[in-house]
DNA sequence: CTCGCGTCTGGAAGCGCTTGCAGCGGCGTT
DNA sequence: AACGCCGCTGCAAGCGCTTCCAGACGCGAG
C-alpha cells in the first residue's frame, strides 16, 4: 500500500509539505502543490482517513441513525445525506436500529461512542434521557430530522400547518365529510408528531364549522399495510361513509386507496384521498399529496452538518423548517352530487 | 475523552495488558482481565477504532455499496446485513452509487481505498474491468449478492429456476395464455438477470407445450411504477389478453396488479398475478410470489465476511445458491372458465 | 537444587498521518 | 545597509491504540 511517505519521495517534498499541500491547509507554493498532486495521482494514493482522523481529530464520516430503512421517509432522506456526504468526500456509516431493543442500545452505548464520526444525524427518534446523554456526550454536532432533539439542531416540516393545508384543500373542494387517518400515539419513534397532524386537521375542521366525527379518525402504524387494515374498518364499520380521506403519510394514503378499491370504490369519484409525504408511488397512484422533500431535509442536515465541522465542531441548536409543496394529482376531486 | 491509559492507570495495570485483556487476545490473567473490564465499564471505556485499526489493521468497519436504497431488494439486504454486523459489533458503511456517474466512480477510485473498511459486500452491481479491478486491489474479501462478481464470492439465487417454479405454478392452475413482465436487457445493473429469468420463463412455456408470444413479454425496469406503464400497454394494447401475468419481481408484479384494475380486472378472477421476491406489500395485496429472503442474504453475506476476516482476510471465491420458497397468495387462481 | 518451560506482564516501537515549531530565504521599509 | 516580516519548508512530536520482545515468576521434572 502506498503511503504519503511514497508520494513525498517521489515529489521530492517532505511528508509535512505533501500533507498541507493534498489537505489545502497551511502554505504551500503553488509549484510544490502541482508536485504532491501529481505524485499523488500517479501512485494513486489515497489518504488513510483512520491514520488522518487520529492525527487531526477529524474522521470525515457522519452517522446516520435511522429507526428502520423500509420506510420512504428514511430512505429518502439516507438518499439526500449519502448523496450529499459523498460529493463532500465524507463517508456515511448507517446505524439502523431497527426493533431490536438490544441492538438499539448498543448503537447508543457502544458505536457512537467510538470516536468515529465528526457529526451525527438522527431520523425521527425519540430518545430516552440516557440516550439523549449519550449523543451529546459525543461533543459532537447533531441535527435532527423529523421530530424534536432537545439541545441539538432540528429540521422539520410545519406539521400542524401542512395538515391545515390538506384538510382545507378537501374543505375547499366542497367535502365536509373528511375521516383522517393518523398515526399510533406510540411514544417510541413517531414522537408527537400523529398528534400535531391531527391536530391541524381538527383545527381546519373546526375553523371551516365541519364537526370532527371520533369514529372517522382511526390510526394505525406509518405503513401500508396497517392503514389498510384501518381504512377497511373504516370504510366497513360507518353506517355513513366520508367522501375525503386524509391520511397523516403518503405510505397510509396508499394503504387506504388500496382498501377502498377493496369495497369497489372510486377514486377520486366515491371517494378523495391525499396523504403527506411526496412518496415515488404518488405518481402510479395519481396520489394529492403535501411533497415535504425528504430528500432535501437528508441534504440540509449534511450541509448543516459540515458547516459546523469547519466551524470547529460547534452547532448551535436551532429549527429550520423545511418547505413543502401541495401537489394536486387525481386522487382528490369535487365530491359527486348527493354524497354532501 | 477517556483512553485506554486511564482504564490502565485506574485498573492498576499496563496500557498493554488492557489492551489484550478487552480484546480477549494474547494471555491475561483471569485477575487482570476482571480488573481491566470493570475499570473499562466504570470509565465508559469504548476503544477507538480509529487508533486500534492504524495500530492492527483492522477497522471493524464493513463497506456495503448498493445501486439505490429505495427499491425493496436492496433496503432488505441492507437491513439484513445491518443487523448482522450491529450484533458482531461492526460498523456499516453504506455506499449509495445512485445514478450520479459521477459519485460512482469516485466511490470507486476514491471511498473504498481509503483502506476504512475490512470487507465490502456489492448488492446487484454490473461492474466494469476498471472498477472490478479497484475492488480486487483493495485486497480485502469481496461478497457479491444478486449477480455475478468475478473472483469474489457470491450468494444468489436459482434465477432460471424460480422463474420455471413460477411458470409452473401458474401453468399447474390451468393458464396457457401466460404473459411475462421482465427487466430492460440494462447492462448497468440488473445484469443478465431479466434475461435468466426470462429463460427460465420461456423454458416452462416450451416445456408445457404452450406458446410464448412475443408480443406478452414486455419489459420495464425494475420499479412499481415503471411495470404499471408496461403492464398497461400490455393489457391495453392486446387483441387479445393473457389471463396471468408472471413479472420477474414483485415491484413489477405489484405494478401490474394496480395496472390491471385501472382496466377493471379484477385479481385472481380475471387476472392471476405474480411476482419473485417476497416484498413486504405482498401480503396486504395477496400476491403470489416466490421469496427469496433478501434479508437472510444480506445476513449470510456478514456471516462469510466475518468468517473472512477472522481468517486473515481471505476468502475463496464459492457461490452460494440461497434457498426460495414460493408463497402462493390470493393474487393467483385457476382461470375461469371461457378464458382458456 | 537446578533447569526448562509456560504463563503473565510491562516497556517500547510503531501504525500513517497532522501540525506546532523553527529555520530559511526573499522582499519591502526605514 | 540593516531590519523585520512573511511565505514556504522540514523536523519531530504526537494522536490512541496493538503487539513484539524480553523479563519475572511459578512450577514440575531431572
Amino acid at each position: 500500500m502506498t503511503g504519503i511517505k511514497d508520494v513525498a519521495e517521489r515529489a521530492g517534498l517532505s511528508v509535512a509539505t505533501v500533507s498541507r499541500a493534498l489537505s489545502g491547509k497551511g502554505n504551500v507554493s503553488p509549484t510544490s502543490r502541482e508536485k504532491a498532486r501529481s505524485a499523488a495521482a500517479e501512485l494513486g494514493f489515497v489518504v488513510s482517513y483512520h491514520a488522518s482522523s487520529l492525527a487531526s481529530g477529524r474522521t470525515h464520516n457522519v452517522g446516520l441513525v435511522v429507526p428502520s430503512v423500509h420506510r420512504w421517509f428514511y430512505s429518502a432522506v439516507i438518499e439526500g445525506a449519502s448523496a450529499a456526504l459523498l460529493e463532500a468526500g465524507y463517508d456515511l456509516t448507517l446505524y439502523n436500529i431497527g426493533e431490536n431493543p438490544a441492538h438499539r442500545h448498543s448503537v447508543f452505548t457502544d458505536f457512537l461512542l467510538r470516536k468515529r464520526v465528526d457529526a451525527v444525524i438522527a431520523v425521527s427518534l425519540e430518545l430516552s434521557e440516557a440516550e439523549l446523554q449519550q449523543l451529546h456526550a459525543m461533543h459532537r454536532p447533531i441535527v435532527g430530522i423529523g421530530g424534536p432533539l432537545p439541545g441539538a439542531s432540528t429540521i422539520r416540516i410545519d406539521d400542524t400547518g401542512i395538515a391545515r393545508k390538506a384538510t382545507n384543500h378537501l374543505l375547499g373542494l366542497g367535502h365536509t365529510k373528511i375521516a383522517h387517518i393518523t398515526g399510533h400515539d406510540a411514544y417510541d419513534q413517531d414522537f408527537q408528531l400523529p398528534g400535531t397532524r391531527r391536530g391541524g386537521f381538527e383545527k381546519a375542521m373546526n375553523d371551516a364549522g365541519c364537526p370532527v366525527r371520533p369514529e372517522w379518525i382511526v390510526s394505525a402504524d406509518f405503513t401500508i399495510e396497517g392503514a389498510y387494515a384501518a381504512a377497511r374498518q373504516l370504510l366497513a364499520s360507518s353506517p355513513e361513509r366520508p367522501t375525503a380521506v386524509f391520511a397523516a403519510s403518503d405510505e397510509m394514503a396508499i394503504g387506504t386507496i388500496l382498501a377502498a378499491r377493496d369495497f369497489g370504490l372510486r377514486i377520486p369519484d366515491d371517494l378523495s384521498v391525499m396523504g403527506i409525504d411526496g412518496h415515488d408511488l404518488g405518481n402510479v397512484l395519481g396520489l394529492t399529496t403535501i411533497d415535504q422533500d425528504a430528500k432535501g431535509q437528508g441534504a440540509l442536515a449534511v450541509r448543516t452538518l459540515l458547516g459546523a465541522i469547519t466551524n470547529g465542531l460547534v452547532l448551535e441548536p436551532a429549527d429550520t423548517e423545511h418547505p413543502t409543496t401541495l401537489v394536486v394529482r387525481t386522487s382528490t376531486a369535487v365530491p359527486r352530487a348527493g354524497t354532501t
